[in-house]
This record gives structure tokens, sequence and C-alpha cells, in this order.
DNA sequence: CTGTTAGCGCTTTCAG
DNA sequence: CTGAAAGCGCTAACAG
């Protein structure tokens, strides 16, 4: 069965005829000590043998910093986030720290990852856009507990931490005027759950709303839908409206996925894109580029790009949490392409 | 700037004005002890208004236990991976648990995953069936070390931790005989970039090449070919092998999402599915219902559920590291469908 | 019912 | 150049 222990660094020690100390300062590779060359290998060896690895905890404990950088996301399987793991990865692993991923997709879940970030998993954390179940005040907390944060949020105040923004909304305006200004006048709203249950949450479809004052188009609640959560789901909403009486003719979608569902829904039902219905996307996906025709979007300026919010991350955690935090911001544009 | 220090239980017992084992019992709830309520809310009161959150290192080091799991994945944004983390999750919340995910995407950053298990960052792991850079001696090197774990893999020895298999071989067969007893010669592979390096490594590849022998079908090498790591490299290699003068009659996708992109690209192209263009993706991907025709798969029996994989985690936990693991198996089918 | 105290395994002064 | 010893923050015997 189980091997009785994990070997510590007494062990180790006793293996090689040498104090802790010394062991110490061989696993940690210090050369401010100077430790001759029998001696090293010795320990190296015990250690080898014994298969021994420095207990985190302990080391983290003493130390006190645990190395690792924790990234909070709202759900994994989302384009944007794996480009920002990525870059958070390459930087880390420059930094020799580790990353942490916790998935946030609820509020007891949400609680958790304060908790955990609370009790100092990580020494520095990096919160994504899409985490709908922490405040401002929350995490204005945990850095006024001394945890140096890089918040990806377009409301929170820069407050104990930096932040990071992507406006949405003059793209959105962008997108709606050109959808309004080229003759639609039934534009659908596809979007996430969470946002057509509360629309003030969401700058789409706070945009989406105002369009349709600006342009006096009469709001029509039946062509706000839910779907933009996944690729299946926005397939269905959009085919189900196109089969109504009273068809849009246009689609927002709210994540790109959707975006391009919808016209394969469109090209399924054989309406022509744009000529029946135009769409539009929202997120940057290379899939745009590949539909017939491409896909029109909203989004980031240019490719997904996170090594600045890994780069702040790093600065933040050399520097210590501030009073104030730095803010920087990426704003969404109109990307025009065949489907509008 | 920041705050001076993290407040500790001995803060909270000062201010309480009782020891800090006293602190220690009521953060813990615990029941044995019985505490009076008057003393209980004292110290309650102190924790919160210092914000006193307990040190998880230290916790760790005392207690033995991290009361965390580490799922470690090969990459993220990968649909059966979503499902995996979010059983996982979903076991880790019940037991009190928090999820670790790291993701291994490089030779370094496998061996700086097995360097974190080994120093007990997480009471138990799953490795994911992608992990291409961790060998089974790791792993059982791991497992000896005293780390439960559940390995999702069709070939490491469950030596030392349980196992999860799922044998793609037999549904791949039936997949290939499918194609050429329907009359298809020209059979193009649409791989992943480490298997079409090294097709020793896939199962999907090896049973291409057998069915290419069992069926007298030349191999033709020019039809194997990268693209299933993402939809648009899917995409152009589908559009590419249909724009040969001597195009394929048949596409295997090695996975679900290249399996979508070929439909789409063949219909780009003019090309009939499945009259001039059989295709068959490899995954369980609700897309594949959708798309027009629907998507003939090989794949898992049925939906994705890993809720099997985190129960053995969790049991392995309780019952501590084997001799020999336990072998569950869950074979993939081939589900024919209109593309095929 | 509550406090004192001995570690968990590690790093690092400080002496030798 | 090496070792003894203190202590990171917490929990749990054990004593009062």
């Amino acid at each position: 069965m189980t091997r009785s222990r994990q070997p510590t660094s007494r062990d180790v020690a006793a293996l090689a005829g040498v104090s802790v100390a010394t062991v110490s300062y061989v696993m940690n590779g210090r050369t401010d000590r100077r430790i001759p060359a029998e001696t090293r290998d010795r320990v190296l060896e015990a250690a080898g043998r014994l298969a021994y690895a420095p207990n985190r905890s302990a080391r983290s404990l003493r130390n006190r910093r645990t190395e690792q950088v924790c990234l909070v996301v709202g759900s994994i399987g989302v384009p944007a986030y794996d480009q920002l793991a990525q870059d958070i990865h390459d930087r880390a692993d420059d930094a020799g720290y580790g990353v942490l991923t916790i998935v946030v997709n609820s509020p007891a879940r949400a609680a958790k990852a304060v908790e955990l970030l609370q009790q100092r998993i990580a020494d520095g954390a990096v919160i994504a856009p899409d985490i709908r179940f922490l405040d401002g005040a929350e995490l204005t907390g945990l850095a006024r507990g001394g945890l140096p944060m890089v918040v990806m949020s377009n409301t929170a105040p820069p407050d104990g931490f930096d932040v990071v923004r992507a406006p949405q909304t003059p793209a959105c305006d962008a997108a709606f005027d050109h959808l309004f200004a080229t003759g639609r006048r039934r534009v659908a709203f596809v979007g996430h759950r969470y946002e057509v249950d509360d629309p003030s949450t969401s700058e789409r479809l706070t945009a989406y709303l105002a369009a349709l004052g600006r342009h006096d188009a009469e709001p029509d609640p039946s062509l706000v839908v839910t779907g933009a959560d996944d690729r299946v789901a926005a397939y269905h909403a959009v085919t189900a409206l196109l089969d109504r009486p009273d068809p849009p003719d246009a689609v927002f979608a709210a994540s790109a996925r959707a975006g391009v569902s919808a016209i394969w829904a469109a090209r399924d039902a054989g309406a022509d894109v744009p000529g029946e219905l135009a769409v539009v996307g929202a997120g940057n996906l290379p899939e745009s580029l590949i539909t017939r025709p491409a896909l029109s979007t909203v989004g980031p300026a240019t490719e997904d790009d996170f090594t600045e919010v890994a780069r702040l991350l790093f600065d933040r955690i050399d520097a210590g949490v501030p009073e104030r935090g730095r803010e920087l911001s990426d704003p969404w544009a109109f990307h025009p392409r065949g489907s509008s």
C-alpha cells in the first residue's frame, strides 16, 4: 500500500550525513553559500534516492509566497480565455511561477474562490471579464487584504487593483447604426442567458435597446432571445426566428460562435445572408473569416492578446498593492465584413 | 500602500480576548468542543473586523492535506474537457474540495506539473487523456510517492493509480469498414499535429493505416494531413484536399470540430456530402446533430459523462494509493449519421 | 469550557 | 564551510 510518509529534508540530511540547512541550501541552488561540490553531490544523490520533493505548503508558509498566480475565469471552453490562459502561462513560466485556474460559474464558487484567494493560495490573481458573481467591493476587499490583482472589467473602479477594460458600447452603437442605415428594421438580439435575464448587466443589450430608440424602431420583446451561450442553442434560436411569420431582417449575436451559427442557420433555412438576413457577432473568433459570407463582428480592435494583462499582474506582484490601480483600455471596434 | 501584514489567528485571539486554540475551534466550527455562543460570537466578530482568513499554507502543513484536487489537462477550449472539468468541480464541491487546473501543453510544463504534484499541491489528481508529455513511469512514480490519482489513458497500466480507458480502435475500424464497404477508395485523414507527426501515438491513425491494408487501398501519404487541432485549420485542410485534381471521396477527421469544418468546407466547395465526400468525425459534440447532413462520428457510446472519473478520484483519496489500481473501460462506438 | 504548548517541513539568521 | 535553533500560522493533545 501507500508508502508510510513523504520524505522530508530531515530524511535527506540524515542519509547524506549533513544538516537540514545544508539540504535546503543545496536544493535551492544558493550560490551565496559556497557548498563544496562533494557535499552538494552527496545531498543531491540522497534526495534523488528518496525521491524527495520539498513540501510546498511548508515552503510557502516559511517564504510567505506561494509562487503561484491564480487565473479566475467564468467558464472554460470560451475561445478568448484560451488565449488569456496561454498568455498568463507564458509569462508565469518566465517568472518561475505556476498558474492555478479556478472556474467560477456560480455564486457559491465565487465565494469559494474569494476565500481561497484570501487564504493566500496564490501571490496574485487575474480576474477574467465574465465573472458576474464577483462585485467590485469584494475585489477591493481582497486587494485591501494585500492581494495583487488585475481585474478585467468594464465597470469596476481600479480600487486597490489594476483594471483593464474593453468598452463595447461604441462598437455596438456603430454596428447597430450600420444595420439601421442599411435599411434593417427588425433586428433580433441573440444573447447570453444572463444578459437576457437582466439587460442592465450587458453593454450589448443596452446598446441594442438604445439603438432601437435612436432609430425609431418598435421594440419587439420576442426578438430578444437567448442562445449565445452555445453553438447549438444559437443555431436553434436563429432557425426559430427565421421560421416565424414575421422573421427578423438582422441578427445581432452576443458571441462570435453564435454569429457563426446564425449564418449556418440562415443558409440551412435558405435565407440569403446578408440579403435577407444581416448577421453581426460579438468577439474575436478566427472562424469569422471562413464563413460564407465572412461574419461581421464587434470585438477587440486587434487579435486577442493578453500579454499586457500578464505583464501588469507580475508588475503588480513586484510592486505590491496600490491605493489606486492603473487603468488600461482597449475599446472594441466594429469590423464590417460580408454578413451585414 | 499595502496593509502591513495579514491578520493571523493570534491577532483575532488578542482582539477577542481568547486563546488561539479557541479561535481555531470556532473557525472550524467544531461541534465536539462546546464553545458558549457568547465566546463564539466574540471570536467571529473579531475575525470579521480583521477580515481574517486562516492561512492555507499553514493549515495544509499542519493538517497534511490541502483539500484541493488537481485536474491536469493538455489544453483548454476542448469541448470534452469542459465536461470533465464540470463533473470534477461538482464532485469536489460536494466533498468540500477545491479544484486546481493545470494546463500541460509542453514537456516543460509537464515537468513542472509533476513537480507541483510531488510537492503535494493537491491531495489527488486527475490526469486527462490528452497529456502526451507524461508517461506511465512518471505517473507511477508520483503514485508511489503517495499521490492518489486517476489517469485517463488507453495505454498506461494501472500501476499505483486507477485508470479509465476509452478504447477507440474498434469504433474506428467499424467506421473505416463502413467507408470502404460503401465504395470509398480515397479516404483522407485529417489529424492532430502530434499524431500526424508520430502515427504510432494515435489509435485513430493506426486504425486508418490498418484499414487501408485490410481493404487493399493504396496508401497515399498526401491524404494524411493536419488540421484537427482547430476549426479554421480543418476548414482550410479540407478545402485544399477538395481542390486537388484527385480529391478524396471521404474524410476521417480526428476531432468532431474538424468534422464539422469538413462539412462546411465541402458545402462551400460545392461538393455534396455524402454523395461526393463522406465525412466522419471523432468525439462527441452536440453540433454533430445540427450540421447538414448530420455528422457521423466515432466517439463515446453515450454523452460525455465523467462523474465516474470524479467518483473514482475521491474514492481513491479516501482509500489511499493502491498497489494495483482499478481499471474502467468505456469503449468508443461508431455513430453513423447522414454524412457517411 | 479554555489555554498552553508541541510540532507540521521548511528557510535563515547566527555561531562555530 | 556547516549546524543549531527559531519561527512562519495553524491544529490538537493535554492540562487546568
